[in-house]
DNA sequence: ATTTTTACCGACCACTTAGTCGGTAAAAAA
DNA sequence: TTTTTTACCGACTAAGTGGTCGGTAAAAAT
């Protein structure tokens, strides 16, 4: 632990900003070199840490974006009490974050699952599970927000999760664009509209 | 015009193909000598159409996805009476060209809007024309709807807009990865949800 | 019949890419 | 003190990359 204190953080380093690169310009329009200028490091550096660039991306994945979704995503919603209060404000938060950050990691991980789909199956399943336990979080918060009578009993949570997934990731989309503002508003305005319908008694 | 033809062909040809392999593996990991093996033609061949990379896929743009997009997202849904049912019907005649075609112009549009975010301002901005031009088209048609009393008065037409567009790229960003026919269940199941909260009385 | 234009070929160029490898100074282990 | 390991340097390679350019055969224009 202590010895390799030096290795982990300039492997933590190149990790951060190659992360930040890799989001702002693409994974295969960034080059490793990009990175090393950044840092003032050689490429002797980048490979005695990280065997290739995939590998380094992995690690990125691992490290930084499993993390980041897990407390931003994940966990802010874990044991409320009401389902759709939780989902809402984490929602808004992410969104302010993109808005004024521009990185927030829920977006992180729907830019990479495009970038990667169909062109890296290793990397695409890593950030697949990364989705998939943002789903299975959903859901299970919505299942208990059921027994606890927030949520109509018909509900599909599936079905919920993966349209509040879909539609954050598909805004987040727009967003980078432009108009952030307006765009967050009259996304936070229908979310809590569609939370209204699933909480009143007609549920399909 | 007459003289055209062989031009006109052999553009057309390589728009076919080059969208074809940038959608499959993106812009910037798509060569032109990808192409144009795949066409068996030469570099110049291509130089004689095309002034670069760039202006090959603006006309790809202009060409096959502003058409595609319109002909699939946005007159189908022109003019229809009721306008829920309209876009429920679009929405779900793409998904499925989507599921078995695996490229349907709705997503192809938000997927190059993802990759050229930040990277190419003169693409991203034809890419969000288009974005536009289907924007206002489900405005224009939701506020008709209001007249005809299908839909609420009190709905924000633009924010439904959005979220309809935004939810769409979402789902066909996680389509991608498989499972589409659970997928496209679920999240038509919500649209509908979600729409029938919006002819109703309480609205936001 | 001659000239010009069209549509294409493919060698070539300057540059970038991921990845290799021999070297090395400082620190840790012996 | 000597040896070994750690963490890094940077020149190099092979395979691309977008783009240029001189050439050319066939068709069209004259």
């Amino acid at each position: 632990m202590d010895k390799n204190l030096k290795r982990m953080a300039t492997m933590h380093r190149m990790q951060v900003t190659g992360l930040e690169l890799f989001y702002k310009n693409g994974y295969y329009n960034t080059s490793i070199d990009d990175i090393l200028k950044s840092l003032s490091l050689s490429k002797g550096a980048f490979y005695y840490h990280f065997q290739s660039k995939e590998d380094f991306f992995v690690s990125i994945v691992q490290n930084l974006i499993v993390r980041k979704v897990y407390s931003l995503l994940i966990e802010p919603i874990e044991g409320k009490e009401d389902p759709f209060q939780a989902i809402e404000k984490c929602f808004e938060n992410a969104l302010e974050t993109a808005e004024h950050n521009e990185m927030d990691y829920g977006f992180v991980l729907s830019n990479f699952i495009s970038e990667f789909n169909r062109r890296n199956t290793v990397i695409s399943n890593y950030l697949m599970d990364i989705y998939k336990v943002w789903e299975v979080n959903l859901v299970s918060i919505l299942q208990k927000g059921k027994s606890d009578g927030f949520v109509n009993r018909h509900v599909d949570s599936e079905g919920v999760a993966t349209y509040l997934i879909s539609s954050y990731m598909g805004v987040r989309t727009l967003m980078v664009q432009g108009n952030c503002r307006n765009l967050r508003y009259k996304y936070m305005q229908q979310l809590r509209h569609y939370f209204n319908s699933l909480a009143q008694k007609e549920a399909v």
